[in-house]
DNA sequence: GCAGGTGGCGTATACGTTTGCAAGAAAGTA
DNA sequence: TACTTTCTTGCAAACGTATACGCCACCTGC
């Protein structure tokens, strides 16, 4: 037994006013007189009345929703991400309407998905927009932000990490303390900034004629996976003294199997740097040197830029890079 | 310069219907003869439409989303929850509009957002429904659960786990490995099924003759908190050899404390018990015996039981409870 | 006192669907 | 053939809001 629906026309009735009045009432900056919103405002809280967000989504073909596009929860502590993102949002107004990223080839239709409830802006969390589905966005003028992706060529809008920038720390990093031979082992192969990343670690090492990469392993990911290679990576002829890891639960797997299974001492036998300094890497059992993701810089900048194409259609898609700081611990 | 929006008239004229026929055409069970169906359907694959959902929600006055209120994101592992929830949601036709509880006073407000975007139901992770809002979720009839909560007097769903059936088993654990003095670590303090779980080992422990409880402290949430605890623990004249944390993290925070800020053997001199089964516990370094979460029975059920309630009114409120095994490590 | 301007308000229409109703077509029954 | 039943289909009225447009009242400056 639903309690009948209140709508405007029964605001309106009892305020004495037309359901224009109602509408111009909760709608900021619209024109009305003061006295007038006063006694719809009290009308309105009288008859607990809230208005119909799906109704005037429809008729302004907009929804105050955004998409958020979720893939590799796991990953970098994209949970904190998503926490600051939708709390980001919701300050300004939004609701955030999540979708998990099942299927690669799926993500067209999660997006059709998303339009069909007419959002109004899309996040992506570390997965690309195949061009085709970037493209429509850009055509349906649906502002798009990738984060911790960088969308090149498509026009959507990216926030990432200096990989180039962070490379060359870690490079000199490793050659300041004089490792020669340095392996480096990341999850999937197709993170552009990691990419960024690993090269400027080649280009670096390579020319300080000290040190050098030895090896350079895709599709490491995880902690039984970083455990699993280092007991490899010490069966061949030419070991490491010196590894980088594109996340830090692959570099505890690391730790872990250097020290429980091949008998190391870190730091002495061999240096373990980690990448997204989560929780875990300041254990006392671990003590991993990693590095920081900034990730309330990079939530704030993403919503900084959605909210500037929401309200200014003509704003250029821009690419931000954050800057991140090594955590030295051991 | 968006292209033109395509809507169902220009599907209608293209197929030479009428759009009820084309409304139909989308509408599983509808009745509509198999050949026109398929002609609107063509008509509309070349076109590229897409039925607005939110006029339909509006006609229909309930959409397709689903409200996801969460808190405490990091505890317990709950971003598996939320992702496990949201795919099995968008499987079952839903979506999901996610909400981070800033301000438990403000859950209300938050409900009430929900409401404007005509949720179809409620799931509240980590968080107790006041009565109040509780009460009008049922008055709407908006089917609600609460996972990892008893909703206890509020008519709403609920899937959490068999607190006392837990305690018992951990009781029977540490008796049995002749534990003397037990310590129970908890983080929040009203979290109903850790109070069970509390509870039942107090009793039976009370009960053997041989094990007792020194020491209940709540507040302790986290590794640092665990960490700091454990050395307070053991500078009391009464030492415990056996510790239960509501949280991982805190058990691993335990055992850091005790290994290396007090030198202590484990498990000789001490064992740590966990909850949750994070990925950290079965790390190498820690190898923590802890309580599975089953997450995906969890998900599981909540989804279920929100399933039948939206479709039929009248299934009954029920509560799940479900079971849980000990991981042992050491 | 009057022309011109301004701000507040109501009327009416649009937004894109779903669905009750009734009419027509098709199929089965006597 | 006539009558009944079952499918299809289109018409038209919702669903609850926003807003273009026009009207009226009021104010300003002469």
């Amino acid at each position: 037994m639903a309690t009948k629906r209140i709508t405007s026309i029964d605001v309106a009735n009892l305020a004495g006013v037309s359901v224009a009045a109602v509408s111009r009432a909760f709608t900021p900056g619209a024109s009305i007189a003061p006295a007038t919103k006063k006694r719809v405002l009290e009308a309105a809280s009288t008859l607990g009345y809230q208005p119909n967000v799906i109704a005037r989504s429809l008729n302004k073909r907009s929804s105050q929703l955004v998409g958020l596009l979720m893939s590799g929860w796991n990953n970098f502590g994209y949970v904190d991400v998503l926490r600051l993102l939708s709390e980001r949002l919701e300050a300004h107004g939004y609701e955030v309407m999540l979708k998990s990223v099942l299927d690669r080839e799926k993500i067209g239709e999660y997006v059709g998905q998303m339009l069909q409830y007419q959002v109004a802006a899309l996040v992506v969390v570390s997965e690309v927009l195949p061009a085709a589905v970037a493209a429509d966005c850009t055509l349906r003028g649906l502002p798009t932000v990738l984060v911790n992706r960088i969308g090149r060529g498509t026009g959507s809008c990216a926030v990432s990490v200096d990989g180039t920038n962070l490379g060359n720390s870690i490079a000199d990093f490793l050659i300041e303390r004089r490792h020669r031979r340095i392996a480096l082992l990341r999850g999937r192969a197709d993170i552009d900034y990691v990419d960024d990343v690993m090269n400027a670690i080649k280009e670096r090492t390579a020319t300080s004629g000290s040190c050098e990469v030895i090896a350079d392993l895709d599709g490491v990911l995880g902690y039984e996976a970083g455990r699993r290679c280092i007991s490899e990576l010490f069966s061949r002829a030419e070991t490491p003294d010196g590894v980088f890891c594109s996340y830090d639960h692959t570099a505890i797997g690391v730790m872990d199997g250097a020290r429980i299974d091949l008998g190391l001492s870190i730091p002495e036998d061999l240096s373990v740097i980690g990448n997204g300094d989560r929780a875990p890497a300041s254990w006392g059992a671990h003590e991993l040197t990693t590095v920081g993701y900034p990730r309330d810089e990079v939530v704030e900048k993403a919503v900084h830029i959605l909210l500037s194409r929401l309200e200014d259609p003509d704003f250029e898609p821009q690419t931000a890079l954050m800057k991140t700081d090594l955590v030295i611990r051991a």
